[in-house]
RNA sequence: GCCGACGUAGCUCAGUGGUAGAGCAGUGGUUUCGUAAACCGCAGGUCGUGGGUCCGAAUCCCACCGUCGGCUCCA
């Protein structure tokens, strides 16, 4: 099977699905940490629960917890909120933070607690009181409520003295959510609100959104032509357009050109599979929902008879297919670690709702390898996929990776040996190297163990990294075994990888990570020449053409060295050209005159920086087949962290 | 899939019952210019799709499709 993310560290609101903020960015005044200003946010939502009641007598409360940046709470109302409630809810909000009114706890008895909600019609709250376990909480079965003004909740606290304390805050949104997170339970509306110590924090904390949305890819992609996602064509569909075509590319080389030094065999496999193969590998059964198919399609001649019918299905992973690979004939000792890699495109039907530009999408390649050994070569093998990992994520520009070694789920495969051995292999691998980590307890998938490597983007945001996992599943399922050197029978060891995760996941989030500035080495206009007279024969100087032929002879020489130059002899503004080319993102625009073409010079107008003029073309080549070469970071990055290289480094000298 | 909002030109948006608008982009011309937008013209939309109400619908109602914010789920 495949690397699960471990959802439980971003189950929270954020602005997207795949990262959450970290709060280094937006830093809170006065070193102040997320932990400390849980009361603020925890007594903001209670505010907020009491504007909402005073504006809707009736509204059924539901929880309302402190979260990163804020706060929510979900309520049960006789009707859909608009925008102009929210309003009304702050103003309502503003006068009691005002009035300065005290948080009051005190504390009441299992029974009491139950009697007083019902009294008070909030049956959510009775249902919360009847869920707690009578044996916990300081007072043996006591229940402890919360009063301001004329507002009482079912609340553990803490919370601040009086409402007075309450600085900055802003309302955000509504949304959507199910009661208890459980799709078949009711579904209620949340108001998200967000709450800082300071005007100034919140000010930051709407700066820092305002940047995340200049930086989303999807606005990106239309404006830098980047991907396309059409409705006919079908929705979760990506469709990656000339520009993005060329970072894929190189992506793409870079991936296959380590694959082969370090050992990979590359192959491709089907897109589409017998139905048979699905059920042995227990896909129909575990993730039959989210697959495409099945599709009827006519073995041999003869009439369509359900004989000669056979059930196929697209394929939502690529592990079955190395599976045969390796399969193929019996292998030997010998030839282990046999590593397995695939740019594998899968299909998987996801849920309309949860479709979001290229980072959740219905079709998308993996960088997908599966690694099969023995139990011998484990450990040597995850940590060679553990460097790997490390040194894509550093030439990215992400920082501080976080490493979590998810342990075995209660629910689970095979036997306590196997589970012992595939964790202390992942273990060994981290420790070995001296890396710190953190241990996610249970949060292994049923079938494998893994590591999960997070880390952070430009503005600080984490991602869900490059994934390995030892399969305990599929070497079962398919007697996946080889000759050891006793001429016997001996079960492989899978390890299955993935660094990109998916292309289009990565890809989307590169644009946001480079903010659409990409490096030198993917970018795909890397260097504009922008001749200053339009090339119009007999103007009688001659001036004209001469610029125009140099620029010709500048694009020739760039791609000649297998540079994406393009020349704009557009009888333009040069100052038009020069904002066009800027806003293209070309890395470099060159500009060409006839004291250039003189010269056999050129005129850099960086991306970003300096102009330089008067550069001897030879040397601005010398100097950008350098920066490709290394697959520098662009002078416009700023990444939010120590590097990947840093951190580990600081890592080990910490231990 | 669920809740809510939204869907007008390639993009950003105006237009709320009476003959579809702007800026940018595109295109034709003029301008010949040294580092982030020269000037003038033209073209471009069965107002997401399909039904309905009405003398008349971009505008009101219903269904569907899609997008956005969440929930749930995930690479």
């Amino acid at each position: 099977m495949e690397p699960r993310v471990d959802l439980s560290s971003q189950k929270r609101a954020g602005r997207s699905l795949f990262f959450r903020e970290v709060s280094k960015m937006p830093k809170v005044e006065r070193g102040r940490s997320e932990e400390e200003l849980i009361p603020l946010r925890h007594s903001t939502a209670h505010v907020m629960a009491g504007a909402v009641l005073d504006v809707f007598p009736d509204a059924k409360l539901g929880i309302g917890p402190a979260i990163r940046d804020g706060f929510y709470y979900d309520f049960d109302l006789p009707r859909p909120l608009t925008p102009d409630d929210l309003q009304r809810i702050e103003v309502r909000m503003r006068e009691v933070v005002k009035q300065n009114v005290p948080f009051v706890r005190e504390s009441m008895t299992r029974e009491e607690g139950l009697r007083f909600f019902a009294e008070r019609q909030q049956p959510y709250k009775v249902e919360l009181i009847e869920g707690f376990d009578p044996d916990e909480g300081a007072a043996g079965g006591s229940v402890s409520i919360y009063k301001h003004a004329n507002f009482v909740d079912l609340c553990k606290g803490p919370h601040l003295e009086r409402t007075g304390e309450i600085k900055a805050f802003k309302l955000m949104s509504i949304a959507g959510a199910y009661w208890r997170g459980d799709e078949h339970k009711p579904m209620l509306q949340r108001i998200y609100g967000t709450a800082w110590p300071s005007q100034a924090d919140l000010d930051r904390y709407l700066a820092q959104l305002a940047e995340v949305e200049r930086r989303d890819h999807r606005k990106l992609g239309r404006d830098l032509d980047l991907f396309s996602i059409d409705d006919e064509l079908g929705s979760g569909l990506v469709l990656w357009l000339p520009n993005l075509s060329v970072v894929r590319e190189e992506l793409e080389s870079w991936w296959r050109r380590i694959h082969h030094e370090r050992g990979y065999t590359l192959v491709y496999t089907p897109h589409i599979a017998s139905e048979r193969i699905y059920q042995r590998s227990g896909h129909i059964d575990k993730y039959g929902e989210n697959m495409y198919g099945p599709l009827e399609l006519e073995q041999g001649e003869g009439p369509l008879s359900a004989e000669r019918r056979q059930r196929f299905w697209i394929k939502p992973m690529n592990c079955p297919g190395h599976v045969k690979v390796f399969q193929s004939r019996v292998r030997s000792y010998r030839e282990l670690p046999l590593r397995i890699g695939e740019l594998g495109t899968v299909y998987r039907y996801e849920r309309s709702g949860t479709l979001h530009g290229m980072l959740r999408v219905r079709g998308f390649t993996q960088d997908d390898s599966h690694i099969f050994c023995s139990w011998a070569d484990a450990q040597a093998e995850i940590g060679g996929v553990f460097d790997l990992a490390m040194e894509f994520m550093n030439v990215f520009g992400y920082s501080d990776p976080v490493i979590y070694l998810s342990t075995r789920p209660a629910k689970r495969l095979g036997t306590d040996e196997m589970w012992d051995k595939a964790e202390g292999a992942l273990k060994e691998a981290l420790e070995c190297r001296k890396v710190a980590y953190r241990i996610d307890e249970g949060g292994g998938v049923f079938y494998a163990p893994k590591i999960d490597i997070k880390m952070r983007d430009a503005i600080g945001r984490e991602w869900q990294g490059p994934t390995i996992q030892v399969d305990l599943n599929l070497p079962e399922r398919f007697d996946v075994t080889y000759v050891n050197e006793k001429g016997e029978r001996e079960r492989a060891v899978m390890i299955h990888r993935v660094l990109y995760g998916s292309l289009e996941r990565f890809v989307g989030g590169l644009i946001e990570h480079y903010a659409g500035n990409f490096p030198l080495w993917l970018s795909w206009l890397q260097v504009a020449v922008i001749p200053l007279k339009p090339a119009k024969a007999g103007d009688g100087s001659g001036a004209a053409a001469r610029t125009s032929e140099y620029a010709d002879e500048v694009l020739a020489a760039l791609r000649g060295r297998g540079f994406r130059a393009e020349v704009d002899h557009r009888d333009a503004d040069m100052r038009t050209k020069i904002k066009q080319a800027q806003e293209r993102k070309a890395n470099y625009m060159l500009v060409i005159g006839a004291r250039e073409a003189e010269a056999g010079t050129v005129s850099i107008r960086p991306r970003h920086g300096a102009q330089e003029q008067g550069v001897p073309l030879r040397d601005f080549l010398t100097r950008i087949e350098e920066e490709r070469r290394s697959k520098a970071l662009p002078p416009d990055f700023h990444g939010a962290g120590p590097s990947v290289a840093e951190a580990v480094a600081e890592q080990r000298a910490g231990t």
